[in-house]
DNA sequence: TCAGACATGTAAGTCGTTACATGATTCA
DNA sequence: TGAATCATGTAACGACTTACATGTCTGA
């Protein structure tokens, strides 16, 4: 494991695409990956100064007549070699901390239908995540199809000036598909779970 | 949402099954629910100590004649409302990070292969986690049937001097069967997440 | 003209982890 | 007798969040 946070490798990772203000940053993980990843910004422009300290982004002032002031930050050789390196060591599994989980085995010794109704509004939470992935999904087929192209998700494709090339964009498109599916997949499973538990618990 | 931390509450929930230890509380933790919980003792002797300020536990030194020093916790009444409060109150939706997933996404622009390495490990240590589940589960079955009866699994039936009825401990191995099927399908969606993207990702 | 998006940052706090420190008891 | 387990705790750090503070530009 490196010694560094996890914020450090998102933000080079995202600048390895292209160069970026702190604010895209963030408008790119909140369009983009909110399913899997946050970012906030009191985590976030620390951390781009820091980068810039380390040597693995540079800062410069854009400064485009008649915009306010904006810093780009780009990634610097080592940055990417920092990213690259990142990438491919191996990932260790998160701590888990399932706060639901935890409500459920506790509980186990109250009235079952404290737990039930427990998992029963964990099921609701987790069916409305389901229908808003789909949906989600859905955009992003069309978009792949070249049915039609949702202005949301311009940033990703090209944040900038820099533009992605058809096929560029295709495999972006894909990638950004098969990460909603791990969601999609997940959701199913938690309700899979929701609907033995309410079978089998109160017996 | 309660502005206190998590740590307190999976002790009081603990400590509403029975009195114990720091030490027994940890141990708990650890062989019974450590896949989807866990504590630590930096955490956990200083939560204790708060609880007791708060008026939510008692400590007495356990004096039995013959052992090493030893504080029992005990939960008060007040105590105990504040748990029945949390277990009934909604549980929000844990804040996202996942490294893999980040990876995953960052590294699209890469080549395919490095991915599909990444993908190929967490497969593997999914597959991995998954067999462990497996034999957890199969053990705790085997218990619920009253073939036989692991000592290991003993501190969540009765950690201290109570005794739980038959009846009773059937219930809580009921319960830690239906956590770790939530393991189970959680992993057994993200193999098959493995086995879609290996599918369909080089092309 | 005014709401909403653009844009950058700081301070304080929460939550949790790691490493350290210490010592008693038990059992092979 | 010595390794494993029992048992309690602190200090320092690391990672992230929340709330606050400030101001500009754009388009309806």
């Amino acid at each position: 494991m490196s010694g560094r946070k996890k914020t450090h490798f998102a933000i080079l990772g995202l600048l390895s695409w292209q160069p970026m203000s702190g604010y895209d940053i963030k408008k790119m993980v909140e369009i983009g990956i909110s399913h899997f990843w946050n970012e906030n910004y009191g985590n976030l422009y620390p951390t781009l100064d820091q980068l810039v300290q380390d040597g693995f982004a540079t800062k410069t002032e854009d400064a485009s007549s008649g915009k306010r002031k904006r810093y780009v930050y780009e990634i610097t050789p080592e940055g990417q070699n920092e990213f690259m390196r990142w990438v491919q060591e191996p990932t260790s599994a998160p701590v888990v901390r399932n706060e639901m989980q935890l409500k459920f085995f506790l509980a186990s010794r109250l009235p079952t239908r404290i737990n039930l109704k427990n998992i029963q509004s964990y099921q609701a939470q987790q069916l409305q995540q389901l229908a808003e992935y789909r949906s989600s999904e859905t955009i992003l087929r069309a978009a792949l199809e070249e049915k039609e192209f949702p202005k949301e998700i311009e940033p990703l494709l090209n944040a900038g000036h820099v533009r992605l090339s058809r096929k560029q964009k295709h495999r972006q498109l894909k990638v950004l598909l098969l990460s909603l599916r791990h969601g999609i997949l997940a959701i199913e499973a938690r309700i899979q779970w929701c609907k033995e538990v309410i079978e089998v618990l109160p017996d």
